[in-house]
DNA sequence: AATGTATACATAATTTTCTAATGCATCAAA
DNA sequence: TTTGATGCATTAGAAAATTATGTATACATT
């Protein structure tokens, strides 16, 4: 996994993208599901997560429902209207990059 | 354009890929090709191209050639021996990267 | 009883990597 | 003659990450 660099500036859109799959979701369980999805290929660091949810929170897009789970406090995410709305147009745009890059690195085998 | 910060990470396997497919080229050359390549939706910026070419140079990856042309001044680029090899290692980190994410924020399309 | 691992939140210092702004200089065309 | 393109480069600042650290609960193993 030399590769960690080039997620940068994707966790947002897929922060949402999982929320939009899941409907609501807690910090530690989004670092898990990612870990699981890639196959370990993208470690989501609790330094990235935290401060990307509280951004989205402040933008609007998510809202937050803090949980009790035995004596262990959860907090739970999930898309407002217009989180949804903006994670149409962030899934678009990653669309977009992805064949854009697919196109650049590899011109025979696009997407297109 | 408004996924420019996708690209972020990016750039240093975009110069290699670049290198590797027109031998030498220059600076605002890149540019201008990227431009091109990429139909406008990545441009890249002087204050991004050349410390990322500076940092290939000083990595060894790259070699420099000075020309002038006119009175106008080159620097004309290309990979070196060591820069060949980490061109593969980009690529194939690279199409790790896009085949990952495409699985995440498109499961259901995904290129594998 | 102690130790380690997993769960669950969070922040702070630092680094990486970019954008935006600026600067210098050549050259062609209007 | 001045505007836009070509060509190099640096600097200030912002964004977004990593790394390290902190707090606390829960569970399994030694």
């Amino acid at each position: 996994m030399g590769n960690q660099k080039l997620f940068k500036g994707s966790l947002q859109t897929i922060i949402l993208k999982l929320l939009e799959s899941n409907d609501k979701m807690y910090g530690y369980e989004i670092t898990q599901k990612v870990k699981e999805l890639t196959k370990g290929e993208l470690k989501i660091t609790e330094g990235a997560l935290y401060p990307a949810l509280h951004k989205l929170e402040a933008d609007g897009l998510l809202d937050v429902e803090v949980a009790k789970v035995g004596n262990r406090l959860r907090k739970y995410y999930k898309l407002t209207e217009s989180g949804s709305k903006e994670t149409a147009n962030k899934l678009a745009e990653m669309q977009e990059f992805l064949k854009t890059m697919q196109h650049l690195v590899n011109p025979k085998f696009s997407l297109e």
